[in-house]
DNA sequence: ATACTGGTCTCATTGAGTGAGACTTTGTCA
DNA sequence: TGACAAAGTCTCACTCAATGAGACCAGTAT
């Protein structure tokens, strides 16, 4: 975890005054990848983490010499906390403990995630029934990305966000799950955008192909990708439908043909679609 | 809950350029309540409260106009959590829930409360009185949490953190607890995804038991377990309602059979109602 | 096409946040 | 009791990060 407190601009020792004022004529270039500081927000949730953190009420100096705070800083945001509620101080009028509006936010956010994260859990209890790597995606941009992610055998289940990773719709199961289900206007569109190219010699290479496949797909509502991007992996995907037939996202199993032919693949059909109707009921919760 | 987010400068419509700058002689008199602003930071805890209270996925839309945010800044602020982990986008790429990150902090808060403030007195009454072993629990991703537990005879109270240890809520006196009291919608869920695996012969194996059990739960508002995961250990377990009848935690007792039969245990159920409710009113502090 | 609705981007403006350091209070040791 | 250090507060010049109005840009619905 890159502790970048200390990098806030490092301000110089604070020169006496430099006349009155020397405007910059905005050197804003128009740098593409926007990142926004929010450099004392950060900074208070880097405090109240490690105060949940320690086991012990903690000192402001602790706070200083972990974090790297300026004296003052610290100072300040802390007593903004105690006088929010957020903190609190210890009888002695000290040391620091979680005050009752964080216990309050805690609470809210431990329940509200009891009942809101449960598609990890679905994901997550279907991998340990499987064994094989399972994720959740959904379309964006043109692309398939992936919001849940849960491998098999290692645990350490690491949650792909593969933001750069673009997966072509023709040759990945959900992709294709995606350009079979959506309306007819809006497929016509992506169809059109699409450029079938090879990857493997099980590629789909062109549309009037591609058009039977997805009749198929309509009908069966099942979506298989048969080492169609990587030779040696394969996949098979399942609508999460929403209460009026929309698509919601796409629920996938992804294995090694060697451990998983498409046929073994489609045993595994009926859990997955078990998980997918989990999975459209968790995200259909009503306000 | 004063709600002053508005009360931010509320920025003229931005003039074009007010000639160079008029130095304010510093006005600044020795005003002794100094108030710190933080306003960035007072929006963004604003921001995850009304997530966390909400009880379902929140969608940008609502926090603007809850919290009367501009636009800009709600959007803003919304991509800094998700991109930092303290919230986490549903499937649709669109409404809002709490992140891994925001979890985890209020666990740590949690527990780091219990310890420090009463709630660890509570029940280390508790636990002095009855000398037996108490925690408090709740549910977390589909598994019970220990938020807190004082071991009788021996000293060290051991924060069992159990970050593996999955215990399985249908042979756990916690775990049957939540899910008899949880709202009907949920438990359905929890309930579909539950694998009834056996682990002592005294394991609920099938539904239609679980079922009756949850019912006689429901009414006596107590939970035990009778070996059912462990065998030779027993446990009894109230809930910690709040003021809404929403079930804040679970305090369980916990002791092997032989010093404590469920006959014996029952003779505890007062003790362990009256400091449920004792927790009750502390987990309820006002701000 | 046409009108929405949800969301992103730009950019001038300025006040919120900053932090070195002086200062004050509290605690400790002799 | 004084004297010294450590903990905590306050000041203030400086500036950059946050702001927010509004243009803009998808998609979706009509």
């Amino acid at each position: 975890m890159a502790n970048n407190l200390t990098a806030l601009p490092a301000r110089e020792p604070a020169r006496p005054r430099p006349a009155v004022a020397e405007r910059k004529p905005s050197p804003r270039v128009k740098s593409p990848g926007r990142e926004h500081k929010l450099g004392a927000t950060a900074r208070s949730f880097a405090i109240l983490e490690h105060v949940a953190k320690s086991r012990a009420p903690i000192d402001v100096l602790d706070i200083i010499a972990s974090l790297k705070l300026p004296k003052a800083t610290a100072y300040r945001l802390v007593d903004w906390f105690v006088g929010h509620g957020y903190l609190s101080r210890e009888p002695g009028r000290r040391r620091l403990i979680i005050g009752p509006r964080l216990t309050e936010l805690a609470f809210g956010a431990l329940s509200s995630s009891m009942r809101n994260d449960t598609p990890h859990v679905v994901l997550q209890r279907l991998v340990n029934t499987l064994n094989e790597t399972c994720n959740i995606g959904t379309l964006l941009n043109g692309e398939v990305v992936y919001l849940d992610r849960v491998e098999a055998e290692h645990w350490p289940l690491r949650l792909h966000y593969t933001s750069g990773s673009r997966v072509p719709l023709h040759c990945s199961a959900i992709g294709k799950l995606y350009l079979a289900l959506a309306p007819s206007a809006r497929r016509k569109r992506l169809l059109q955008s699409l450029e079938l190219r090879k990857f493997t010699e099980n590629t789909i290479g062109d549309s009037i192909q591609l058009d039977a496949e997805l009749r198929q797909i309509r009908k069966e509502q099942v979506s298989f990708d048969r080492e169609e991007y990587l030779m040696g992996v394969v996949c098979m995907a399942v609508p999460v439908m929403g209460r009026n037939g929309e698509l919601l996202s796409a629920l996938a199993i992804q294995a090694p043909e060697a451990r998983m032919s498409v046929q073994t693949a489609r045993r595994h059909l009926p859990a997955l679609r078990n998980a997918a109707n989990e999975l459209a009921e968790i995200f259909q919760a009503k306000a």
